[in-house]
DNA sequence: TTCGGTTTTGTTACTCTATACCATGATGCC
DNA sequence: GGCATCATGGTATAGAGTAACAAAACCGAA
């Protein structure tokens, strides 16, 4: 009998994603004690469920899976852990998709680079060298001042490709 | 007495705007005929409507602004003519804002990548050199085949720097 | 330990953004 | 004219996000 491991809506990797959320849970837990931010229950339970899979999910749907653990929680209540997990690095926006997903390296603050597919759902984040200082400094000759930047890349991963294809 | 140019709602540089917004129809009505595209009426007054400033517009406003003109409009209207230009390359959607803003150069289909300021609200277009080549270079040394790219810089600009220190 | 300020959560109601769906009208080709 | 395709009208509803105020939990100091 298979163990009762969550996956994404639509699985694609095959890699124990149990893993994946324990981590990131246990490596919040540490930045957060390292910086004196309270990850309270609330905002641990949303990180947890922003982790269940790698595809960004929106705020009703933590919104929904929040009230299936009993919880009686109203949107306020997921937008403003969202909003803390964010200040702490612990997940990015998806600008283009309105959601939300868990960050894999939180000890320290970067511009988010992701690749987006449009097969399976996955985010994928990356870091392309040079490519965040190469927006800041092309902005600075502009006499723009950068303080965030999105970076998102939309298509299909390999797995989504060789399906189609 | 001033001409009836009218502004952003938040207005920064002082170029004669009208001059963007006749040019810029001018260019969509080219480019719409040499593609065999059709710009109608709607379209052509929504597309007006976004280039009535150099700051996104939001649908609804872009649909406010069309009911001060008699017409009776519903969303889908605006939507339906944003996706059209879209899809010509006329206006450049704006993720991080949910926003619509006319594309200066839609001869040529590109990769936007913006400059938006949190001040004034404008949104520049620019163009990196390498950065979307760059981009899908390194997406496919990951597998992944990028069709569509979101480059979103948020900042101040020079105007708004001065005017903040 | 009790007080009082700060932070977090609860609750309600609302605004803004976007799309599904079906009907109607225009356009242009044969 | 007949017919397919494209564009619009119009209603209803889904989805995303926030304002505002009240209650509660937390924490350091008296
Ligand atoms: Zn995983
Ligand atoms: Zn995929
Ligand atoms: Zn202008
Ligand atoms: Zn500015």
């Amino acid at each position: 009998m298979p163990p009762t491991t969550k996956r994404s809506a639509r699985p694609h990797s095959d890699h124990d994603h149990a893993n994946c959320v324990t981590d990131a849970i246990a490596r919040a837990e540490a930045v957060c004690a390292e910086r004196g931010a309270r990850l309270t229950e609330n905002r641990r339970r949303v990180l947890e469920l922003v982790w269940q899979s790698h595809a960004p999910v929106g705020a009703y749907e933590v919104l929904e899976r929040l009230r299936k653990d009993g919880t009686h929680a109203a949107p306020p209540t997921v937008y403003r852990a969202l909003e803390f997990l964010m200040e702490q690095g612990l997940v990015h926006r998806i600008e283009s998709r309105n959601a939300f997903v868990g960050c894999p390296q939180p000890e320290q603050r970067h511009a988010a680079q992701y690749l987006l597919c449009e097969g399976c759902g996955d985010a994928v984040e990356i870091e392309i060298g040079g490519l965040a200082r190469k927006i800041v400094s092309r902005a600075a000759e502009l006499g723009f001042a950068v303080a965030a930047q999105t970076v998102e890349a939309h298509g299909l991963c390999s797995r989504c490709q060789q399906i189609g294809a």
